[in-house]
DNA sequence: CTGTTAGCGCCTTCAA
DNA sequence: TTGAAGGCGCTAACAG
């Protein structure tokens, strides 16, 4: 392995000096500044990172860890997705990405207080959020420096996140301008604050077209297709009536199709559905499916310039800037009726 | 920051002493092992990675690397749960996982590089292999333990991979068991290996099944849902008949789809579509789309594993061993004829 | 502008 | 069984 010192021997100056050099001081001298330079592409001589992290302590490198049961969909594309935003700002400013997928969020949480009490990580990105999170209690408490996708329910934290309530809210208003009377909420874990800001969401707007709301339109699903299909068929059996479904994610969505499918509801005649997240192959599903596009991508890369910004300012590390991207209602076959442009209410 | 001194303080001894313990050393008495560990934990130590790095010269965390054009689909849900496994034995064996997407080939080469000779990792995980692959050149020239998921298609490397020979042999042939006469085989860059085995298994099957085969039967799409669309429109257009379809991704078959619904073709009927990787989103497209079924979590785990292996065993560094893993042909409507059990030919 | 010195936190001989 | 000393490769005062 060729260090620094060897660099220092081949152009006759000290390690000092060729650090200099490394680090693009502008105390040196345009000579002895050639002679290191071509003395460490001779050598093909790189920094070895590890030492220069002991030294400077830190380790340009950010910690992402997800908590995912192992069957839940973790395929959701959604992550790749932001997974891609991180990589892209990380990239470009020089950062390394600690990937730490989890079992459950006990482990998760372990895991991120080890990454950075072993000092392998200068920051976190962590992702799903619940009401009362044991993992942002942990890390706000010991000040560790971390930004949540999503968004804390409880204190303020860092966080980029997409409007969910307002995505809710228009994709609920959505189904009843077409003439839905009835819309049911399919959500995921209550616990999950993104269920909760959905749920609200749709709340607001079953209040703005003044629609009867009680507990028993919220269904809470296992989150699968097999977990929205059955929620929805409980649903039925308790006599819920409904004509429309407001799915909290494109799994639960799928679920509903499949309780149409199976019970012989036609969609989108009998039954409107609409899902979150608009995975890519929606447009193939039969019918189409409506879908709130959720910009995955662009929260990855906020999430990552807000992080390595704050790690680089401590300054700014007070303000608990949050950040709110918007979504997209993409608009499919699945929650649009032949005659229904009813536009009543509001 | 609590240091190894700290605790040897604590527990009136030498730092050597506590380093012993945490080694887990045997040579020590029971006695201070326990002083030790006590004060371990009222201390709440954690051994610093970045200095047990730098003097062990190790890092305990593997490079995983993938090449992804900005719009091509790492959204594939195959990535994710190559990750998956990868993080299951990880989190296992305590090592750790750093991700890095690249823009294109020259990219990932020069970022793999980088991360070994930084020092940053022991070893890498790299992913698309092509056929006069620089990476695994460079990678193999530089003695860097690395495994590749895919297959080599030069010099013998570590690898696990799934058999895509075997898997577009049978899937072809069970297209041509649906009693379809001109399959066409519908892949993605040449260049890549994996799409070169897929091409070798639908040939083996079509001298198997005595079909005739020449250049004009293997078309290269884009690697997209258009991409595959367009392949098929244009052979059509260049008077290339056809009644089925092999196409090497799920995207690409979804594009044969689109094909057949926009020229009105019925699928199966008149077109037989047949993907690969089965997205898991494919039983409600409609027709519900045959795919052969990959096992990414379980490359992922064998991967990982086998790059530990050698790591930690320099011994076995020399034997290239090769893993090969089934896949399992999923068969749904999109490739089965009502009448179809034309078991004519071999 | 450049070199010397002293760490960063841990591991590892070598003695005792 | 334990401690002292030196080193992993680099950085950061402090002199000069």
């Amino acid at each position: 392995m060729v260090t620094i010192k060897d660099v220092a021997r081949r152009a006759a100056v000290s390690p000092s000096t060729v650090s200099r050099v490394i680090a693009g001081s502008n105390r040196i001298s345009l000579q002895t500044k050639l002679r290191v330079q071509q003395a460490m592409e001779e050598l093909n001589y790189v920094p070895n990172a590890i030492a220069r992290s002991l030294a400077r302590s830190h380790t340009r490198t950010i910690g992402f860890t997800v908590a995912r049961q192992a069957d839940e969909a973790f395929a959701n594309p959604f992550f790749s997705e932001v997974m891609r935003g991180m990589s892209t700002v990380a990239q470009a400013l020089d950062y390394n990405i600690l990937l730490s997928i989890n079992p459950s969020a006990e482990e998760e949480r372990e895991k991120c207080m080890r990454l950075i009490k072993e000092r392998r990580v200068d920051g976190l990105i962590v992702s799903t959020s619940r009401m009362k999170d044991r993992l942002i209690d942990a890390l706000a408490e010991e000040q560790i420096p971390f930004v949540l996708i999503g968004r804390s329910a409880e204190k303020p934290v860092l966080s980029v996140n997409n409007d969910n309530v307002q995505a809710a809210r228009t994709a609920t208003a959505h189904l009843f301008e077409q003439g839905y009377e009835r819309v049911l909420f399919l959500g995921g874990d209550r616990r999950l604050v993104v269920t909760q800001d959905r749920l609200a969401g749709y709340k607001q707007a079953c209040y703005e077209w003044q629609r009867a709301y009680d507990e028993s339109h919220a269904l809470e699903a296992e989150f699968s297709i097999e977990g929205g299909y059955r929620a929805l068929l409980e649903a039925k059996e308790r006599g819920i009536a409904f004509d429309a479904v407001l799915a909290a994610d494109d799994l639960l969505a799928l679920g509903a199709l499949k309780y149409a499918e199976t019970s012989h509801y036609r969609v989108p005649e009998q039954l409107g559905v609409v899902g979150f997240n608009d995975s890519p192959l929606l447009s193939f599903v039969r019918p189409p499916m409506t879908s709130v596009r959720i910009l995955a991508y662009e929260l990855g890369i906020e999430a990552m310039e807000l992080l390595i910004d704050t790690l680089e300012n401590p300054a700014k590390a007070g303000m608990k800037k949050e950040i709110l991207l918007p979504s997209e209602l993409i608009v499919r076959a699945s929650s649009v009726r032949s005659g229904g442009e009813n536009t009543a209410g509001r």
